[in-house]
Formats: C-alpha cells, structure tokens, sequence
DNA sequence: TGAATTTGTTTAACATGATAAGTATTATAG
DNA sequence: CTATAATACTTATCATGTTAAACAAATTCA
C-alpha cells in the first residue's frame, strides 16, 4: 500500500494545519473559533444569506452552523431575519457590532497571510491554488 | 480583503473533503471513522509506537488519541504494552482482529484512490503532493 | 538526596464534525 | 383541493478538535 505519509487527505490536512496555527490564537484573542470567523467572513462577503446559502459558503454543515449562529446571535454579532416569501429561509447578516468585529481582525489576519506569501512564494502559492481549484472541481464533477 | 474563495485554509478543505467524502462510506461500513482508521493505518507503518509518536503519525492531538485508543481497545483492535525502560511511555500495537481489518479494508480503499488518480491524472497529483510538501515543510520551519 | 522541572499521557470542558431523525413550510402530483 | 413529496432548518447523538489543567514517572540540579 502507498506509504501513509503519502496520503493525500493526509497531506492537504497538514498543510491546513501549517497554516491554521499561525491564525488561530488571533483569532482566539478575539474570542472566536475559526469555524466563526468562517461565518463572519462569508457574511461580510455575501452581506446577508440563508442558512444555506451560508452553510456552502463557510464550508460548515447545517447542524454545526445552526448552533455557531445561535451562539454568534447570543453575543449579538448576528441578526435574523424572515423571509417574507418563503417562512421556511431565514436571512443571516451582521450586526454594526459584528462588522465592527470583522474589520478589527481582518487586517491583522492578513498581515499573518503576507508573512506565509512572503516565506512561500506568491507564484508557488498561486500554482497551490490553481491545483487546489482543480483538484475538487474535478472530483466533484465526477460525482 | 483576499476573496474568500481565494482563503488557502478553505481551498485545502475543499479539496480533501472533496476526497474523504469518497472514502468515507468505505470506512463507515467497516464500523470505523476516518481518524481511527488513521491511527489503524499508522500503526501498520509503524508496527508499535508510543502514543506520542502515534499521534505525530497519525496526525491528531493528544486527547483525541487518547479516546480514539480507547474505543479501539475496547473494540479488541489494538493492545497496550508497557515499556519497561520508561513507565509513562505505553507501547501500542495492533491485534491479529485489528489486522485482519486493516487487510479487509486496504485495497478497496486503494481502488478509490486509483480512480481520484485517473480521473486528476498521476502527473498532477504528483506536483500536488509536492507542492503540499513543500508548503508545510516551509511554515515549520521557519515558526 | 530531594526539590524543581520536564516529559508522556489522561481528564475536563466546550466547540465542531458527521449522520440520522424530527419539524415546519412550500411545492407537486393526482 | 389534498395527500405526498421536497425543501429549509433544527435537534439528537456520538466522535473528534482545541485548549488548559491534572497526573505520574523521569530528569535535572543545587
């Protein structure tokens, strides 16, 4: 069988944890997870969704969404609202507290992206992405 | 800021749960996830390991091992020894069961993987490897 | 030697991942 | 219309992720 550190799932986590751990503890120093960062950067994004719609676009499943939103709600960096044409939708956006969270933290999060672009190489991390891109939209696609 | 799509942390999600979400079933149907399958398999690579090497192996925290060890001895899969040179350290090892289910579900998982091959193509799947390799050899050594 | 430190592992607490099932609302077929 | 199916979301349950703290065995050092 193929050597296990050649695994790719393997190796796409390490790398993800290569990177995480340079974000998570400014993240923890605001007092978010990188799940609700997740959620707060794709509602700055998107500037108002469903559950679904969120749901895809932080890459979350709906139950760990619901209860991320139930707790971002708790600390009123979120709001609902009711979709008037469908009462089944919820409509998620932010609260001025919520944007006011997002742009603390966004700057300081990219300042920590620079370093990685710096240390890895921009056209390196380019030629990561387009792989990257391709990879899931292939398996997907086959699918 | 960056798009979000373009977030590298994100785009290394996709793409593996992309790829376990074809391994996934496999495994379930054995009665096992994903990381106590992780733990089977790096101890077949390893043939006995400390639960700190295991967890270096394997790729998971501590705490996660521990109950992952766990359930996995109660399952009669692996068993501990003690090391007598050091008696924090315990010695784990797969059981003829643990074994036997390792060689059950082996190369039908490998027969997922070759499909993810033919499908993305051996060549880039190898400059992907690569560039993983490279990308998280480059965060750890210079954090 | 023996107090202080380090190392290997486990426990605790809370958040999320994953699957299945439940609930309410909307859409559809007959 | 209305029984049925599909959709949007939530709840439930169990496993894991993450951090901090506890614990015991080994090491260091005064």
């Amino acid at each position: 069988m193929r050597d296990f550190k050649h695994s790719l799932p393997m190796q796409l986590m390490r790398a993800r944890e290569a990177a995480m751990s340079r974000f998570r503890p400014l993240l923890r120093d605001h007092g978010l997870t990188e799940q609700q960062w997740r959620v707060i950067r794709a509602l700055v994004d998107a500037g108002g969704a469903d559950i679904g719609e969120l749901a895809r676009k932080s890459c979350l499943l709906a139950p760990s969404l619901t209860r991320i939103l139930q707790y971002l709600e708790s600390e009123s960096l979120i709001k609902r609202t009711q979709n008037s044409a469908d009462n089944r939708r919820v409509i998620i956006s932010l609260t001025a507290k919520g944007r006011r969270l997002f742009n603390k933290i966004a700057p300081r999060l990219e300042s920590l992206y620079k370093v990685i672009e710096d240390e890895f190489g921009i056209q390196r991390l380019e030629a990561l992405y387009t792989l990257l891109a391709e990879f899931y939209e292939t398996l997907e696609a086959n699918w």
